[in-house]
DNA sequence: CTGAAAGCGCTAACAG
DNA sequence: CTGTTAGCGCTTTCAG
């Protein structure tokens, strides 16, 4: 059995409504009986049960996050961002894993309001029953939306700036001289990808010389790329760029590059999106579109920290954060 | 304000006591009148307050999870087995990260005791003073050690057979008919590393032509192992085959080959540990050392959870898991 | 089978 | 400055 306050009082000879004092607030307490119960809860090695504390508070200073999976290295950096901004406000970090089902994301999130976690981060499944999303919308707990930037206003949001960021890949094709140009990607309603695209095309079609890329569709995964990649160069030989909307897609395409003897940047440039750490220990390196993933995290924390903090609650806040080419050498210029 | 069981209870005109029951155990109640107090709760969207029930209970139903950084993806892939044991037995997870340092993982093991989780799975920075290990111990709460096979006997620890993972690659490299064989690691007392390396040097020295390996210790990250592989090179150029004490390390390998022009497995045979995801993707595919990292998170939160349900606190109890040579690319027979 | 009551450990008025 | 008191929402005896 723990020690509780009321051994900590006892031992200090005083009531227990002042050692809470003394360890909580520091005034409002005579210093010498602050020391005095300070000293015996060292001694007596008392530890505060914040579950009790919660039970009054009403705070349990912990937030949730759910991901579709934190193995996956982007979501893995977001955690990161996101603890580090609770701890700093001295919240603890609760890790659900939703694979994108929408059964275990409801379920997550029920068991988080029992928990009554001060907040809830989430890279919420895009496909939501109008039903759950009223539930989500009116639980009680601020809820902010990760990589949801076309939501439903209902909700704060924290996501790169992917369709920027699909305009600086374009840009950068370009600027090297690609008129060639393909744009491997996820399914065509998958939000954030969708983004991406839209950006990319949007640039090449607006150049001084209007391009229109070639964009294919497929599993947004190593061998999905791969996949995609064989079918692209079977049917448009002559590509010269491709653009993967994301990182480990464009490990896929290197991949096909190799399978069929195909150089990077020498044959086929290259460029990624997300510039997770392997992108720079792949050979060749690769340009990549950085996104700040732990700044999205943190943001995110701070964010629902913010709204948890004030009683009358605030409009939804969105936030967009800014992406960055990294140039490395899977990309070439053409003559 | 969220509705509490009083609402539920004044609104089937039951007492809370019957709701409570009711809502729990199931039995020992009427039938009928369970079926009503359940249908009001329902349509009061009443949630039970888990803060309310673990203050009573004792039990918080989540487990702490402690590692250096959940970025590095076996803490990713452990988490994720983790998460998922918690998980089926109703518990989740508070993540942190401690960066090796003993301040903050003390401090974190604070906050995770007085939020009074069930019991705590820590990858624990190995120089703890004997003064925390005696707080750790002392603790009250179930702990579980990851990756401390050799640690003191006062904790249930879960470990991959490290020093066996070792002694596979030493076979495979002796198989293949290698004997210039080098093994670049981290510093020589880190404990996990450590044990590959025993398993590596004993089994090559135990061989029929016992063959002793350079052993060249640095920094154990990508770079670390480039330069390592640098200098080995430039001292020992007929070496044919390195053992890298990890998979990233393998990587840094990979780009060193590459910087002086050397082909793998061509000019050189590689072999890594983990079987993080990368190592399948990269070029050559990596032939590893796979340790069950998901398997190991799950099995250890089964023995935390296990012991937590245990009143009596039993024997800790070691588990070692199993390893598995995964021949991919990166090595070749030698004639 | 159900109600009444005690109490988990703590905070927060409210008196003194 | 400090003690008293009333709960927070729930489970769990103990009666009935």
């Amino acid at each position: 059995m723990p020690v509780t306050i009321k051994d900590v009082a006892r031992e200090s000879g005083v009531n227990i409504s002042t050692v809470s004092r003394a360890l909580n607030n520091g005034y409002g307490v005579n210093a010498q009986t602050r020391e005095l119960v300070v000293s015996v809860a060292r001694r007596l090695n008392y530890r505060p049960n914040s579950v009790a504390r919660g039970l009054v508070t009403g705070r349990s200073h912990s937030v949730g996050l759910i991901v579709s999976d934190i193995r996956n290295p982007f979501f893995a950096d977001v955690a990161r961002g996101a603890a580090d901004a609770a701890r700093s406000e001295n919240c603890d970090l609760v890790l659900c894993n939703s694979d994108l089902d929408a059964a275990r994301q409801m379920g997550y999130m029920q068991s988080l309001l029992e928990k009554r976690v001060d907040g809830i981060l989430m890279n919420s499944v895009s496909a939501l029953r109008p039903e759950e999303q009223k539930q989500l919308a009116e639980c009680g707990v601020p809820i902010v939306l990760l990589n949801r930037s076309e939501s439903s206003r209902a909700f704060s949001t924290v996501a790169a700036d992917n369709e920027g960021g699909g305009a600086l890949a374009a840009q950068h094709l370009l600027d090297l001289g690609h008129r060639n140009i393909a744009h491997i990607t996820g399914p065509s309603q998958h939000g954030n990808l969708s983004d991406r695209t839209r950006g990319f095309v949007q640039t090449l079609m607006k150049a001084p010389v209007p391009v229109v890329p070639q964009v294919l569709h497929g599993a947004f995964d190593f061998e999905g790329a791969r996949t995609l990649t064989h079918q692209l160069l079977d049917r448009h030989p002559k590509t010269t760029a491709i653009f993967a909307a994301n990182d480990v897609m464009a490990f896929g395409v290197v991949r096909a590059a190799l399978d069929r003897g195909l150089k990077i940047p020498g044959d086929l440039s290259l460029i990624g999106f997300d510039n997770i750490e392997f992108s720079s220990i792949i050979q060749p390196p690769l340009t990549t579109i950085h996104q700040p993933k732990y700044e999205m995290g943190h943001a995110a924390v701070e964010i629902l920290l913010r709204i948890a903090g004030d009683k009358n609650k605030r409009a939804p806040e969105s936030r967009i954060l800014g992406v960055e080419l990294m140039e490395r050498d899977s990309c070439r210029r053409i003559l």
